[in-house]
Parts: C-alpha cells; structure tokens; sequence
DNA sequence: CGGATGTACAACTTAATAGTTGTCTACATC
DNA sequence: GATGTAGACAACTATTAAGTTGTACATCCG
C-alpha cells in the first residue's frame, strides 16, 4: 500500500513536480526564506510549505533557524542516488554510455556519499 | 490543478516507483511480455498493465504486437532529460560537477535526443 | 469449433497529493 | 504590551494513484 518510502523514491516523487523543481532550481543560488520561494507563484505560503516539507523528507532541503525566518539550503547529494540509478541501467540499455558510467563512479569515489544498492 | 503533465514530470513519476524501476531494469536486459514482467512481484496482471501505461505514457517503453503478446520495449533517450536536469541544477551546486555536465552536454550533441528546456 | 493463454478495459476501494482556509506560535519593533 | 511579519499546524476538499475483481477480446492449439 505504501509506495513510496525508500530512498529513491521519495527522491524521484520530490522532482516530479514542477513547483518543487522550480524551487530547487531557485535555491541552487543560495539559501532563502519560505517567502523568497514563494514569490513567483500563485500559491499560499502554506502550500510553499508543504512542497518544502516533501523536498526535506527527500533530503534535498534542510532548514535553519534564524529569528523568525526559516532559511532553506540545498542538499545536493542526495540527487546522486538518482543520476547514478538512471547512468547504472541506461549502461546497460546502450554499451556507448560506458564512459558516463564510469564517470559517475569516479565522481562518486572523489565525492564519497551513500549507498547505491541496485534497484 | 493537473500537478504533472510536462515531459520531466512525467519521467520522474514514472521513476518514483519500485516496482516500475524493476520493470525498467528488466527491460534494459531485453524485450519482455507483460506475464514475463509480472513473474517477480506478487501483482496482479492487471496491476503490471497500469504500470505499464504509466512507463508508456512517460514515453519510457513502447510496445509492439507479436500475436497474443505485447513485447514492451525500452526508450532509453527519455532518461536524458531527467540527468539532464539534475546535472544542470548540481553543476550550479558544486563547482566540481562542471565536467559531468559537459560530459551530458557532449553526449547529447552526439547522440542527438529532444530538446531541454530549463525546468 | 472449443478451450487455453495473454492482455486490455471498466468499476470500485483505499490512500496519497496538492491545494485551500483558518488559526496558532515566535520573534521584532514601537 | 500591542502590532506586524514569518512560518507552522490542522482540517477540509478534490484529484490522482495503486491496487483489487470481474469481464471481454484476440490469438494459438487441438
């Protein structure tokens, strides 16, 4: 019944969202407040919140504390499960993107994160 | 209202599920029939069959027609919007992911797929 | 032709998602 | 201490998703 609780799940169900996206986009250039995020939608602070409660349970998102403003910060990482999935299996789907793969593997050894079981 | 109907929604809903992702790296090994699919999960056929149309409708498998069976085929090429995305946004994160994106951008000139719009 | 097999379609249930409004707390300023 | 601002929490609605059962259709085989 459950779906979606694992790592990677949660991971993709977080991006699938245009909102979410736009809003990982916007704080890939710095930390900002739930208002900042919210400027460019029509939508209540409390839907803003809402999708940033999806982003943190993903672990894309962490949030400070500073007087009563609550910065949000990127937490990248966790994207690499996702792009290391698709490289792992597109390999396999089409022998040319060996090299993407094994990038991905140095980046990771250089870069070291969490654990990538297959599926 | 309609939360996901833009390309990259699509493939990474269709990504946000275990038993899809199973599908798919079976896939990647070959052609496969809906039962040949259904064989590892205790689902019911018709629950292989709406997945299945989620992965259609992502435009990650097609299908053929070979009698009575539906072969379900992979189309990797819809993937690369998805790293895609997420190389972009993860280069602006970290400096050091510039060569991955270049790496993504070379791929596609030469393996050349759709177009990508930022988000 | 008749039965078995492979898959699809429809209706239904349950649960999750995305949004709303309304309210509450925390801090800051005056 | 009152007021304004930032944000969270709760309750509700509407839509979508994942699963089920039941059935229909098409193709192969005897």
């Amino acid at each position: 019944m459950t779906m979606v609780d694992d790592e990677l799940s949660l991971t993709f169900a977080a991006l699938a969202d245009p909102t979410r996206r736009a809003m990982l986009a916007r704080l890939a250039e710095g930390d900002r407040t739930v208002n900042e995020l919210r400027a460019p939608f029509d939508l209540t602070q409390q839907a803003i919140s809402k999708h940033l409660k999806v982003l943190e349970r993903a672990g894309l998102v962490s949030r400070g504390r500073s007087a009563q403003y609550r910065p949000c910060h990127l937490e990248p990482e966790r994207l690499d499960g996702a792009v290391d999935w698709i490289a792992r299996h597109r390999r396999v789907w089409t022998e040319r993107f060996d090299q993407l793969d094994e990038h991905l593997e140095a980046l990771r050894r250089s870069n070291p994160t969490k654990e990538h079981p297959p599926t």
